[in-house]
RNA sequence: GGGCCGAUAGUUCAGCUGGAAGAACGCUUCGCUUGCACCGAAGAGGCCUCGGGUUCAAGUCCCGAUCGGUCCA
């Protein structure tokens, strides 16, 4: 399935690019004498192909065009292709949550995959348009770092998508000749070029297993957009026409609305209120003639072929008259205003559509984006408010697309939070270096790394903190290729995933659930359809619901005459549903059985699935818009809900949502369930409807309650609210940045749990004596008094020590020099070491060994005066030898113990022998 | 999704190869002074996050959980 891109292009001649149009408007085909690329023209003698690097740059910068703002060129491309018999319909989220591929749109025909390309649901209609808003955060397109630097990149742009989809049940699909004819009309007709100024490129299209040909429409040194027609794809090896042949039209609508415009970047033709905004504030005002020649000079940074971005920017500060620092300083802020009006924008979007910054996933590149504008607004010293910077883009985006400034106080909530969290991590970061500079620690590689991995400190901010305490500190300038090949070696160290071993079915089969007819039903009758290795039964219908959509499968029985055999698992294999049997059975294809769900347990598994649906709501309402189902787990016992959420959930919160979910319960609202297709549903209830992620298939089950929630949902419900009986959510947990965790018990379960704490409390009082209303205060008192009593037994056993070897009388022992005492007390280590200590202290040539049973053990300390040289420590590590254990210390107090409490009388008599032989 | 780091007094943290829980700030009381981190003295304040394990002995070593931070895709 690997052929390079050079392979692909020998498969593609002349004849697979020569449309219509060419033909009719004498198009010649040349080659570029720059990239070598092929092209068609109708200059006959044009050279060069008209991308941007082979025409030495962006000619259409400071040319006004048809000037269509941002707005006006959606309005402009989608009237254009509707009078010419498309289909406009509704963007898509940015927030993928249809694809479990992705974080985010991508692209337009991202909004058409899996489903529609893999043929198994119509597209919602044939040809369409589709300005979808797209994100990208990564990759060669939009290296964060780039954006602002090129006056080209964005990391959120329309793609004003056409397509046109042809298989052969489809129609009213086109092929190249007509979209070529379209493409040279739009932009004759309504962006005004003339014929001759618009080249056509060829080139190969190719990603995810397909690939076709392209022509791109080029024009005052730009591209304009990308005409790509998906044709073929592998197969054994093999190139295959694909099924579906799609034309994949996507449309730099950003692009377009700059071109027409002719400002110095994108960026003025996009949000021109934004950048003069951040302008205005901070005093800015930059050479236009100077802004123009850097721009198009920018225009030519090579970012998609890799090239040292900083290398080519020394030299375009050369072409320009300046040093590179010159350049920085004077045209830095600009850049920096460009992205951060870039990244607002794209925060705005995404949140706006239910993603949150985070520490996992998509959330991570939104965290970088917020905390980039930060550092940018620090960097440059700009000063300006960021809740009118989000204002802004929230009013810029809300003209196309309404939703986000319903989202504008959630957006506001966040970012503050966001905000409030970076400063945190930064103040938490200066401390840590300004440590580490005390203790003039090295800041090699290695403590680099450990900072910005950890600590998310950059080596750019350990430079600035060393800075302020007059340190200079070497950052190698490779710290980042360095980390990246660190990296690598981290992740060829990763284990592969082992995947299960999986039933092979050769055939489909047609298994028709009847487990939506009547969810209280359990009985049915079926046909055999196959039976695979005597185990897995294959029917023509049935009631046992197979795992999916978080829900646990059903188990029962299925009968033949006399004999039962057990159904332990149900799966779902495209659309036959396997029945696993407890055991190898006889059963044969084409015998009439009778089945029988495990009525009980599909009823708690109903309970909590519904529950799961009004938690849901119960949720939003208590929350906020911005919660979505990110994940739920549904079985007979429990269910999980994981929502989006920027904070840890409140337990008053949590007892709220709780409330209402129960109220829910109480005014006993009907569920309604209905079959739609895939698209009228998305068009009647919108993308709220995906709360549990992915859902396969043409038609959706949607499950509705009364005037509370409405999800495209394959599970099993009840037909009414009261039927949950009743709903306790028990915990809440923040399993990452941005996702909380909810525990929910619904009907039984939920009834036992209640009870199982009633009872937990109730024998937690009896102990105390108390009634469970008075357990906290209880509780609290017996600890305070438990504290209060740990540090008056320390004080006593201190006293106790003092008393006993204060006076001479104790029963020391002159051996030789020293004043040796052996006794055997009560106590543990503890206090068995402040009691030696304090005999020592008596004598000036004290030694002493205590020794007692506690708790089954040998406990053994022994201590000398502190002026006296006696080795006490080897006389613990004999003794402790006898008490079967081992002992150490030093200096003035050694501890030892063991295990042999009967050894006790014995140490007594070796403690004092020992000592003997050793002086 | 995959890593990495952290959790000790009210707060910020130290605690080495296991062997008697510490500092600074804050707090209380007293003294000295009354003005922008005053000073001096005394004192209170710790289930060392939780649960297992190893060990005579764990804040310290191992495993797990919880919470928090951070990096990458």
């Amino acid at each position: 399935m690997s052929i390079s891109k050079n392979q692909l292009k020998e498969r593609f001649k002349r004849e697979d690019y020569e449309v219509k149009l060419f033909k009719e408007r004498g198009f010649t085909r040349k080659s570029c004498s720059i990239c070598k690329h092929n092209f068609w023209t109708l200059v006959p003698d044009q050279e060069t192909c008209g991308d941007t690097r082979c025409s030495g740059g962006y000619q259409f910068l400071g040319k006004k065009g048809k000037n269509l703002n941002f707005d006006e060129t959606i309005k402009s491309l989608t009237d254009f292709f509707v009078k010419n018999g498309h289909t406009a319909i509704k963007d898509y989220p940015v927030v993928s949550r249809w694809r479990a591929d992705m974080d985010f749109t991508i692209g337009s025909i991202a909004d058409f995959q899996p489903w529609v390309l893999e043929g198994i649901i119509d597209p919602p209609a044939n040809p369409l348009v589709v300005p979808q808003m797209c994100i990208r955060t990564g990759g060669e397109f939009s290296d964060i770092d780039n954006i602002g630097k090129t006056g080209r990149h964005l990391t959120s742009f329309v793609m004003f998508g056409q397509h046109s989809f042809n298989s052969e049940k489809l129609t009213g699909g086109y092929w190249m000749d007509r979209c070529i004819d379209l493409n040279f009309k739009y932009l004759t007709e309504e962006i005004g070029l003339k014929p001759e100024e618009i080249t056509y490129g060829e080139g190969i299209w190719a990603g995810g297993g397909n690939f076709g040909p392209n022509l791109e429409a080029f024009t005052y040194g730009t591209e304009l957009v990308n005409n790509v027609f998906i044709a073929y794809g592998f197969e054994n090896g093999a190139v295959k026409k694909i099924d579906m042949q799609v034309i994949d039209v996507g449309w730099g609508l950003d692009r377009i609305s700059w071109f027409t415009q002719g400002t110095p970047t994108i960026y003025e033709a996009i949000f021109p209120n934004v950048v003069e905004y951040l302008q205005k504030e901070n005093g800015y005002k930059v050479d236009q003639k100077l802004l123009m020649d850097y721009s198009k000079l920018s225009g030519l940074l090579a970012v998609e072929e890799a090239k040292d971005l900083k290398e080519e920017r020394v030299e375009l500060a050369g072409k320009l008259g300046l040093s590179y620092e010159e350049m920085l300083d004077i045209l830095g802020p600009q850049e920096a205003i460009y992205a951060i009006g870039d990244h607002a924008r794209t925060l705005s979007m995404t949140i706006a559509d239910g993603a949150i910054p985070s520490n996992v996933g998509g959330g991570y590149n939104l965290r970088i984006l917020l905390r980039r504008i930060i550092a940018l607004k620090e960097l440059c010293n700009l000063q300006f408010s960021i809740d009118k910077l989000f204002d802004l883009q929230i009013n810029n985006l809300s003209i196309s697309f309404p939703r986000v400034k319903e989202h504008r106080d959630e957006i506001h909530k966040i970012v503050d939070l966001e905000i409030t969290r970076y400063n945190e991590t930064k103040k938490t970061g200066r401390r840590i270096v300004n440590q580490l500079l005390q203790k003039k620690t090295e800041f090699n590689f290695k403590t680099l790394v450990n900072l910005y991995q950890n600590n998310g400190i950059n080596p750019l901010m350990v430079k600035e903190l060393a800075k302020e305490k007059d340190l200079e500190i070497d950052v190698p300038a490779d710290f980042y290729i360095k980390l990246e090949e660190y990296f690598v070696e981290q992740k060829e160290q990763q284990k592969e995933v082992k995947d299960k071993a999986e039933i092979h079915l050769e055939k489909d089969y047609q298994t028709f659930p009847l487990y939506y007819e009547n969810v209280y039903d359990s009985k049915f009758t079926a046909e055999i359809l196959d039976i695979i290795n005597d185990q897995y039964l294959i029917l023509d219908k049935t009631m046992f619901y197979p795992t999916g959509g978080g829900q646990i499968h059903d188990t029962g029985i299925i009968k033949f005459k006399d004999k039962k055999y057990f159904v332990v698992d149900v799966v779902k294999k495209g659309t036959s549903i396997l029945h696993k049997l407890k055991e190898k059975s006889d059963l044969k294809k084409g015998m009439s059985i009778t089945g029988e769900i495990d009525a009980k347990r599909r009823m708690a598994i109903m309970r909590h699935h519904t529950a799961v649906h009004v938690v849901n709501n119960a949720a939003r309402e208590v929350l906020g818009k911005h919660i979505w189902q990110a994940g739920a787990d549904k079985t007979e016992k429990k269910a999980r809900l994981d929502i989006t959420h920027y904070q840890s959930v409140s337990s008053e919160e949590l007892q709220e949502m709780e409330s209402i979910a129960n109220k829910i319960i109480f005014e006993k609202r009907e569920i309604s369930k209905l079959d739609l297709n895939r698209d009228e549903a998305e068009r009647d209830y919108g993308f709220q409807i995906y709360q549990g992620g992915v859902v396969p298939g043409k038609i959706l089950h949607i499950v509705s309650i009364d005037k509370w929630d409405i999800e495209a949902c394959g599970g099993t419900h009840l037909d009414n609210t009261s039927d949950i009986g009743i709903i306790k959510l028990t915990s809440s947990e923040r399993i990452q940045d941005g996702v909380v965790r909810l525990d929910i018990l619904a009907g039984e379960p939920a009834l036992r749990y209640i009870q199982e704490q009633e009872k937990i409390l109730k024998e937690s009082s009896a102990i105390l004596s108390v009634e469970p209303k008075l357990l906290p205060k209880t509780a609290k008192k017996f600890f305070n008094e438990w504290k209060e009593q740990k540090k008056t037994i320390e004080g006593l056993t201190k006293k106790i020590a003092e008393l006993q070897y204060s006076n001479n009388s104790t029963n020391s022992e002159k051996i030789k020099h020293l004043d040796v005492i052996v006794q055997k007390v009560n106590g543990g280590q503890k206090e068995l070491i402040l009691q030696a200590t304090q005999a020592v202290k008596q004598y000036p040539n004290g030694v002493c060994v205590l020794v007692s049973s506690d708790d089954n053990r040998v406990a053994l300390v022994g201590a000398r005066n502190k002026s006296l040289d006696f080795d006490i420590v080897k006389v613990i590590k004999d003794l402790s030898k006898i008490a079967g254990g081992a002992g150490g210390g030093k200096g003035e107090v050694a501890i030892g113990g063991g295990s042999a409490v009967d050894k006790i009388p014995d140490i007594l008599i070796q403690a004092k022998e020992i000592i003997r032989k050793m002086v």
